[in-house]
DNA sequence: AGCACGCCGACT
DNA sequence: GTCGGCGTGCTC
């Protein structure tokens, strides 16, 4: 029964994941039987079909297809409907050529081609080029890039209402209509001409969706296809922007006409907080649409903040659009779909929006370029920041890479010539830099289980008093990091990874922050049953919290962590009280540090601003030195001068001084020098092992079999196996190797070989990170 | 990624 | 006697 129905559809399989539009082979074909060896007629055409999966083949998820008579041929880059095992499946017909020597006996044909436009080629390219430098299956990534399937369907047109003729006179008062209250609101509600959704209507007009078939029985409503929303308005170039100063426009008219060649090149915009830079590359963004190209817009996860839109919409009179995860499923389609018919003018979004089906990318601005939220840590580990570059080169555009404080990577590049740069000096309507001063914590220790100290203490207080808004800082979350038996010293870690719990006193929980374990806080120790013996160590930002409301009492306070701004519209609502002065005190972890505009705020207090140097991270101190700049530069952005004060146990270090000094061009210098002599990035290479499993003698077998197996040789150095600093995750047993590799060495095809000279268990698993950002 | 096939424990 | 656990292997 279902056969002949959707043998009378033709296109839609057992129910049906594809709409009408499909274009399909005859019906006797479609359910994708395998080619019998029968009468030789005109040859097989044959196709490369990619698949989104992560199958681990030397195709790398590309499987060879026939095209059944009746069917066209597709051309490269369409979305196909192919048969897989007993399932059906999405691919996209694949550039290379199909294996001749694979017996026609074995080919199946595709189910149909849909009805979308097909992918580009510098798309494809992309998706290739991706796939081979991460190491990753091309069908891993190309996953990545389909990410909705259902926007590959023919854009479904919805039902609804319109007015018929005999409404239409109704509305007007026509007599000889029953009418009743509630029909006559449906019908003010509803204007001639213009089809809107049942649900609408009824909402609008208060009452339920019977009175609408009643209507309709009346034949004063009829139904009527809803046009497809245009939701997507492209961004006016020409609308009035800001006024820019002379430096931004000097900038601003240089991008403009880097984006006007129409070719492939990095810029990177570099200036200080406040000096105007989105600005700058908004008018960037502006010569795109003009030149009729399309652009997109990168910023770390966390910075899709509501501020940031408010900026976009004074330049262009309206919002971009917006792809995140937490976009709903709805808007997600629509959205892919939209930026695939070319659509969409500007879109901005987390770093899986380089993926999107952009017809014709003229420039990728990735802003707040420094963030390490821009490495993608699982699935196919890239740098959406590297990558961002790669896939302006494929599209011919240009890349802008954006930062107040620019990585070692980009300022090397920018400084060897690959990459042009432009640097905004001044910060405008402000009195300037905040004045930053250490704490020594040794001299002006805070007192016994205390966090804050006596000089930060009479800071708050003296700008409170003033009527201005102070911020404390410190980067983590929770109300202590660690829980201590005074008893026996048992230390409460996390049963599936290699960490300490933290306490979230508000919850009465201990949390583990690598894997989501959660467990109430114990009454007595786990360990020696002592009573009361349990003790907090150190701070969270919720101690800190509890400290400044009996240092503060009076003061309004409100602490900003991702655990209390759970999404956009808590961190647009945060960003209002602020801004309107509900709030005193700020207590905040690093999501306070981001592109954030607080114009009461005059006081920053950085509780530990020793907490990232500790571990033996290549890129400690330029993180550390990032981030709190950035949390600086929250400071005195009005009229008021801002003042920072950091708490350190080290105030020699280099980091206290490059942040006191502001001098963070020799800071980075200093940084360069240090790690040039030892080749590390970037000016070497590097690609992490990691060795996982849940059996620890597995992890280090396979481990020590790829020690064994090492490359060596010219500038190819191998370091470990080792441990992980994280030992454990999610309860794995993690061990850690490293290749470092001069710059001129490809180590792609030395990881290739390396990898396939071991044999690895099922049980193990071995991840592969080029370029790692984190050594955990 | 799915979804089969396949070989060892607790149910009607 | 069967249902069902998820380990292993394949999908053009």
């Amino acid at each position: 029964m279902e056969e002949a129905e959707s043998s009378a559809k033709g296109a839609s399989l057992d129910g049906g994941l594809f709409g009408d539009g499909l274009v399909s082979a005859p019906a006797a074909t479609t359910k994708g039987k395998r080619r019998g060896s029968g009468p030789k007629g005109p040859p097989v055409r044959r196709i490369r079909v990619l698949l989104p999966l992560p199958l681990d083949t030397p195709g790398g998820g590309a499987y060879d297809y026939s095209v059944p008579n009746g069917t066209p041929l597709p051309e490269l880059g369409s979305f196909v409907a192919v048969p897989l095992g007993g399932r059906e499946m999405l691919g996209v017909v694949w550039d290379g050529e199909p294996d001749p020597n694979l017996p026609e006996g074995r080919l199946r044909d595709i189910l149909g081609i849909l009805p979308a436009p097909p992918m580009k080629e510098a798309l494809r390219r992309f998706v290739e080029w991706v796939a081979a430098y991460t190491l990753s299956p091309p069908g891993a990534v190309l996953r990545m890039a389909m990410s909705v399937p259902s926007a590959l369907e023919p854009p479904g047109q919805q039902a609804g209402w319109k007015l018929s003729a005999a409404g239409e006179a109704a509305k007007e008062g026509a007599p000889g209509y029953r009418m009743t209250a509630q029909r006559r609101r449906v019908l003010e509600v509803m204007t001639p001409g213009e089809p809107r959704a049942g649900a609408d209507i009824a909402d609008e007009a208060g009452v339920s969706t019977g009175v609408l078939r009643g209507l309709a029985e009346a034949g004063l409503i009829e139904p009527a296809l809803l046009p497809r929303p245009r939701s997507f308005a492209r961004p006016d170039p020409g609308h009035p922007g800001p006024y820019l100063a002379d430096d931004q426009e000097a900038a601003a008219a240089a991008l403009r006409e880097t984006v006007a060649k129409r070719a492939f090149g990095v810029t990177l915009l570099a200036g200080v907080t406040g000096s105007g830079k989105t600005e700058v590359y908004l008018d960037a963004v502006a010569e795109c649409l003009r030149q009729g190209r399309q652009a997109l817009v990168l910023l770390p996860e966390i910075a899709l903040s509501a501020q940031w839109l408010d900026r976009f919409k004074a330049r262009f009179g309206c919002a971009p659009a917006l792809w995140h995860s937490e976009l709903s499923g709805r808007l997600r389609r629509a959205t892919w779909r939209a930026v695939a018919d070319g659509e969409v003018g500007v879109l901005v979004g987390a770093r899986s929006a380089l993926f999107l089906p952009f017809p014709d990318l003229g420039l990728i601005i990735v802003d707040e370029e420094h963030e390490t939220a821009f490495k993608q840590e699982d699935g196919v580990i890239y740098h959406a920041r590297d990558m961002a570059v790669v896939r302006a080169r494929m599209a011919e555009a240009t890349c802008v890479l954006v930062s107040a404080t620019p990585s070692l990577e980009t300022l090397t590049n920018a400084e060897q010539g690959r990459y042009s740069a432009l640097n905004l000096p001044s910060r405008h309507g402000s009195a300037g830099l905040p004045e930053v001063e250490v704490l020594d914590l040794r001299k002006v220790p805070p007192e016994r289980g205390r966090f804050i100290s006596p000089p930060l203490i009479e800071a708050i207080t003296e700008t409170l008093a003033r009527g201005e808004q102070a911020m404390l800082f410190l980067n983590r979350r929770g109300y202590a990091p660690m829980t201590l038996c005074r008893t026996c010293g048992h230390r409460i870690r996390c049963p599936n990874c290699t960490a300490w719990l933290v306490e979230h006193r508000a919850q009465r929980r201990l949390q583990c922050h690598h894997c989501g374990h959660a467990e109430p806080i114990p009454p007595h120790c786990p360990e020696c049953g002592a009573e009361g013996s349990l003790t907090a160590i150190g701070p969270g930002v919720e101690r800190v919290q509890e400290e400044a409301s009996q240092l503060f009492p009076d003061a309004r306070r409100f602490v900003m962590a991702s655990d209390t701004i759970p999404g956009p519209a808590a961190a647009a609502e945060a960003a209002r009280m602020i801004a309107d002065r509900e709030v005193d005190l700020l207590i905040g972890t690093q999501i306070v540090a981001k592109g954030w505009h607080f114009p009461h705020l005059t006081l920053v207090g950085v509780v530990d601003a020793d907490l990232g140097l500790a571990g033996g991270d290549l890129r400690a101190a330029e993180r550390t030195v990032q981030l709190l700049h950035q949390v600086a530069g929250r400071a005195g952005r009005a009229e008021s001068p801002g003042r920072v004060l950091l708490q350190s146990w080290n105030p020699e270090h280099p980091v206290m001084h490059a942040l006191i000094s502001g001098d963070l061009p020799a800071f980075m210098a200093e940084e360069a020098e240090a790690r040039r002599p030892g080749g590390w990035p970037p000016f070497g290479r590097l690609a992490a092992l990691i060795v996982s499993s849940e059996d620890e003698r597995a992890a280090d077998r396979v481990a020590r079999d790829l020690g064994l197996a090492a490359p060596g040789g010219e500038g190819v150095q191998v370091l470990g196996p080792a441990p992980a600093p994280l030992a454990m995750l999610r309860g794995r047993h993690r061990r850690r190797l490293l290749l470092k590799a001069r710059r001129d060495v490809a180590v792609q095809p030395l990881l290739r070989s390396w990898l396939s000279r071991v044999e690895v268990p099922n049980a193990v698993r071995v991840q592969v990170d080029v370029d790692p950002v984190s050594f955990l």
